[in-house]
DNA sequence: GCCAGTTGTTATCGACGATACGGACCTGTG
DNA sequence: CACAGGTCCGTATCGTCGATAACAACTGGC
């Protein structure tokens, strides 16, 4: 899954840093063949097309954006690690606002999977949050709104930059949808009981499993607790 | 205000069908000239430049999106116009996907308004809201919070457009930033009863005025408003 | 040793954004 | 009518870009 390939590694990042500097958030094939000193031809073998190239860079931007969660997440809290990858995620868009741009804005023609892993990432920490039973509702819609609600507010504080300076409008926004996924407090049961429950059962089973239970039992149990937590 | 020149007009609205048949999201100066006839420098005496001819296309935009509102705001109630303004903000994303990015994706050079024009314009139903005593905020930053988490989910729903099927996840996200935003009912007074009297006095003027107070005593009054419901 | 696959080069193509230049047209003045 | 000034548009062209064809050098396995 790692890089092997020292000659993509350093056109990717070539590219990066080409991106990064660009007054249009573009870059030019030709300049990131000159950059590492070789001949475009490389580039197309190599990442089959511009798009590909692109794409390359935005997953490897998800490298970098892994790499600033990892050293700050799993606190043992999963509310307090949820609140806290907002705030890396906003400041992972002002560091590289381009780059970020590249990895969470439509393109049409995008193979790239950062947003879907960056999704997963998401889904992670809600599904211990919903272990501890502090999720109202399923991890996978959880895990939508607020990555949505955190790609707008990133991308309107790209374009006014001055909004970074003050992060009230960002934990608003956080606290906004956050109060909605979230339960008030840990072990409260404001929903649906039965509801809550199985969503915690749903949780848990995902992260850890259990051996009481063959995988097939497992499986068959967690479509059932989906049944009873979807409609 | 309104276009007076038809070439101009013309070369706008070629410019927006061919954005919004391409499949990358582009356009050609070339094409659009062929398109309605005219050699390319004709474009760039009217337009300056390709950003110019964007930024044109973007703003025109603007005017269909207010011609979409228009048809369906203003039913008396302020609180439900802004629920219809956010089902119509993400219909409009659906039917032109190229040209909605165009308008609220950030471009680094972009001297297009449409973004603040349509700031002003969910402003103005958020006084009103603000004058019926069902607004927690001041509209500004009410407005920054709508605007942003719609822009987020609309650009999600974009990228995979099935979302478009179900607006559930949409709704959800409305009913999140909204609970956030809006007094539970118009009446109550959930929070500081004297902050919340002068942000409706605050909008009542902002949207009527009054004889009783010379017009420089009004704008003294309002930045003393501004001061109490300010921290 | 040789052949196939890999890895790189040079040279080139077509499309694009942008511009220099010249000519047509209108307009007002004598 | 003739003519000077400005406005408006087309022709031709430049430099850059993405992409590819054709060819050359290296490598490993039988």
């Amino acid at each position: 899954m790692a890089e092997t390939d020292p000659l993509r590694a350093a056109m990717i990042e070539a590219a990066e840093r080409q991106l990064a500097s660009s007054s249009d958030h573009e870059i030019a094939t030709r300049a990131v063949c000159e950059a590492v000193g070789v001949s475009q031809p490389v580039l197309y073998r190599l990442f089959g097309d511009k798009r590909g190239l692109l794409d390359a860079v935005a997953d490897h931007g998800y490298e970098r954006y892994t790499a600033l969660k990892a050293a700050q997440e799993q606190t043992g809290d999963p509310v307090a690690d949820l609140h806290a990858g907002w705030d890396g995620h906003m400041a992972f868009a002002q560091a590289n606002p381009a780059l970020y741009q590249l990895m969470f804005t439509p393109r049409p023609w995008s193979h790239s999977t950062a947003r879907e892993r960056v999704m997963d990432l998401l889904v992670a920490t809600l599904t211990r949050c919903a272990a501890a039973g502090a999720l109202k509702l399923e991890p996978q819609t959880a895990a939508q709104l607020i990555l949505s609600a955190n790609v707008g507010t990133a991308l309107d504080h790209i374009a006014r930059p001055a909004l970074f300076e003050d992060p009230a409008l960002s934990h608003r926004m956080r606290d906004a949808v956050f109060s909605h996924v979230l339960t008030t407090t840990p072990t409260q049961h404001n929903t649906d009981p039965l509801r809550t429950a199985a969503l915690r059962l749903h949780a848990q089973l995902q992260l850890g499993g259990t051996e009481a239970l063959e995988p097939v039992e497992i499986a068959l149990l967690q479509r059932w607790l989906e049944r009873i937590t979807h409609p």
